[in-house]
DNA sequence: ATGTCATCTTAGAGATGA
């Protein structure tokens, strides 16, 4: 089995490219972040013509996440105690339980969005308690948050910064203790793996990224190969984030 | 690091968020 997760920041502006790459790696089961789509405008069709079932929570203009299946799509809830906001949809995918996360930005140390996000991550780790780290589960997505000081290009950069605070990384470490692995890629270009590059300043080019976008899947699953599809990130019409993808065996 | 991109409001450029 192929999984991906890609925040493709807008459905709407990324078809033309989401649909080709779906077509050419053929991921069985895809996490979206950042639709920033209305339900109603969700491109089903587009979908269902290259064999994949859809559930979608997204209300217009901002956030918008999706579970996409060639497995088909089961018990979907896009509900997350407390947060109305449309971040999180999960849908059993056949033999897998799969998850579509977009984590608050946090925006800045002090914003009340940095509360916000560890408030969001908290109610995502007791989300998991309903659910069985025995079984085969994945949580996919833009988690905004680096675990690591190499997750991002230059950590002296970040002093000041969110994504690698450590009340953030101790969310995400929450989320792993849980019994959740953290599924890396293989390292990229110059050893890292990052999955974001800021369309600001050439970031890209310079090669300034970060590890934002995470594969997290328990251990009744077996990981065959994870790797960053940077293509995905390069040329005309790219998103800012690249898909993280990965190959399993349940 | 802040050189971009996408969307909405409301008719053309500004605000917002990332």
């Amino acid at each position: 089995m192929r999984l991906a997760t890609w925040n493709v920041n807008s459905i709407g502006a990324r078809l033309p490219r989401l649909l080709p790459w779906l077509e050419a790696v053929g991921p069985d089961v895809v996490a979206l972040q950042e639709t920033k789509c209305a339900d109603n405008a969700f491109p089903y069709a587009d979908l269902r013509a290259l064999g994949y079932e859809a559930a979608h929570a997204g209300d217009g203009r901002w956030n918008g996440v999706a579970v996409l299946s060639r497995l088909g799509v089961a018990q979907v809830s896009a509900s997350l105690d407390g947060h109305p906001e449309p971040r999180l949809i999960s849908a059993q995918c056949g033999p897998l339980h799969a998850t579509s996360v977009y984590v608050p930005n946090g925006r800045a140390l002090g914003d009340p969005h940095y509360a916000y996000k560890l408030d969001w991550l908290a109610a995502l780790r007791e989300r998991l308690e309903s659910a069985d780290p025995a079984q085969p589960l994945v949580v996919m997505g833009d988690l905004n948050v680096a675990l690591h000081d190499a997750d991002v290009w230059d950590i002296r950069a970040f002093s000041d910064s969110t994504h690698v605070t450590p009340a953030e990384r101790a969310a995400l470490q929450a989320l792993l203790d849980w019994g959740l692995v953290d599924v890396e890629a293989r390292p990229g270009k110059g050893e890292f793996p990052f999955t974001y590059w800021d369309y600001r300043a050439g970031m890209m080019h310079k090669n300034l990224g970060m590890r934002i976008d995470y594969v997290l899947a328990t251990r009744a699953v077996t990981v065959r190969d994870a790797w960053v599809d940077r293509e995905a990130r390069k040329g005309k019409g790219a998103s800012d984030h690249a898909p993280v993808v990965v190959d399993l065996d349940l």
